[in-house]
DNA sequence: GGGAACAATATTGTCGCCAATATGGGGGAG
DNA sequence: CTCCCCCATATTGGCGACAATATTGTTCCC
């Protein structure tokens, strides 16, 4: 038993795959926007087959992480302005509707541990934990989505979401952002727990028409370089 | 001058690529659902190589129209009712969002062709023309999203419609569907036509619950084969 | 007669090679 | 000095073969 739970534990935890890897360094910002992604130095940078590599980044390229011409490589995708705007309407949308879901099916376990991200959001907002309070941030909206147990609306956010991470990130970072985010966030995770879905999902659209009102702020003071790779 | 169009003529009609090849043969049903795909069968059916067929397969995996398991192959995945409301109600949220936006973007030239589809619309209900009927439904969902100029959403719901298009074909066959739907659609028209932006979104989203509502009744309904291939 | 191990087959995953194509630099003409 | 053409180079696209893996059919033992 203890022998095929350790020989088990060598294949199990499915070595992550050369797709996965790539979006991790994507999303992560190892890989900048505009940068080319060359089949044969990822392949030896992974150790994986340039079949592999291809594979993995037309899967990436339908994701909408990496553009892909034809003879001309691939590379990490640029999203716009105009396009995180857009992006950020569709979660409007649907985190809208999961909220409402979510409201619906909460239990008390819900309650109790999205409670508990609000908490801790408020004490990252006090000691200016920034990072502390992105993260928490991905965590309560990533909860929701499952407690909704809408899992076509979730894979269509999920993949939305990696294509938005910088822009969210700058957002996160721009000064008294998350003050103004805080009592949102507070107002949807008590109307979840109240069990109101009308009011869940109007807290939720109102925290994201927020987002999209910050969204031309935080890129205007942004100190920009140069567009073009 | 010519001779450049000439040229252009030969390679711009883009020759459709062995993804979208698949992918037409699957929306249009000639490849049943859990029909597998053999990498060396469609290779040679479609004279691709099999590299370009696995590539395709990746492609059409993420976009959720075929399933892929590791040293298993690949076959249509077949989309259950609970999967296909989920996909209604993701359509709802969005056709919602994209029939608001259209509704403040709608130009002359929109509302002519709008109208004229809608007026075909209840002559092919008339003439009892129900394929008909099922393609103006499509080209008048189509229009909207491209009036709306949300191409993000455009693009999420493009996908989905993929994935749901067999449960939307059977919901067009059900007896006396189009009937129910045709003056849902004529409002979202109208309210359109006149720029209302909360008018259309209500309008469309009517709609699309009416849509939620009838899908378990059409399966119920209907003569059901061996659900295993 | 039933079930389990085993062999045969079918199919996918991977690798190396070569052709096709875009990119950038160098040389020559005006 | 500048512009254009051509060639060297880097990179992708495609093909064939081979190894790894799952599935199916068969045989043998209990």
């Amino acid at each position: 038993m203890a022998v095929v739970a350790a020989a088990a534990d060598t294949t199990d935890p499915v070595l992550p795959t050369v797709a996965e890897t790539i979006r991790e360094a994507i999303t992560s910002g190892e890989f900048a926007p505009n940068q080319r992604l060359v089949e044969a130095e990822l392949s030896q940078q992974f150790g994986a087959s340039r079949a592999g590599v291809r594979n993995a980044l037309v899967q990436l390229a339908t994701e909408g992480l990496v553009e892909r011409i034809q003879n001309r490589g691939a590379r990490v995708r640029a999203v716009s302005l105009d396009e995180a705007i857009e992006i950020t309407e569709v979660r409007m949308a649907l985190e809208g509707l999961c909220a409402a879901k979510a409201a619906k099916r909460v239990t008390e376990d819900d309650r109790r541990d999205m409670r508990d991200i609000g908490a801790r959001m408020q004490e990252a907002v006090a000691t200016g934990d920034v990072l502390g309070y992105s993260d928490l941030n991905r965590q309560l909206h990533a909860r929701i989505l499952a407690v909704s147990g809408q899992s076509t609306a979730c894979t269509v956010l999920e993949r939305l979401r990696g294509q938005n991470v910088r822009h969210q990130f700058r957002l996160a970072m721009h000064p008294g952002r998350p003050a103004v985010s805080l009592p949102q966030h507070l107002a949807v995770v008590e109307a979840l727990c109240a069990g109101d879905a009308e009011a869940a999902e109007a807290a939720m659209r109102a925290h994201l028409r927020s987002v999209i009102e910050a969204l031309p702020e935080v890129e205007k003071s942004r100190p920009r370089r140069a567009e073009v790779l």
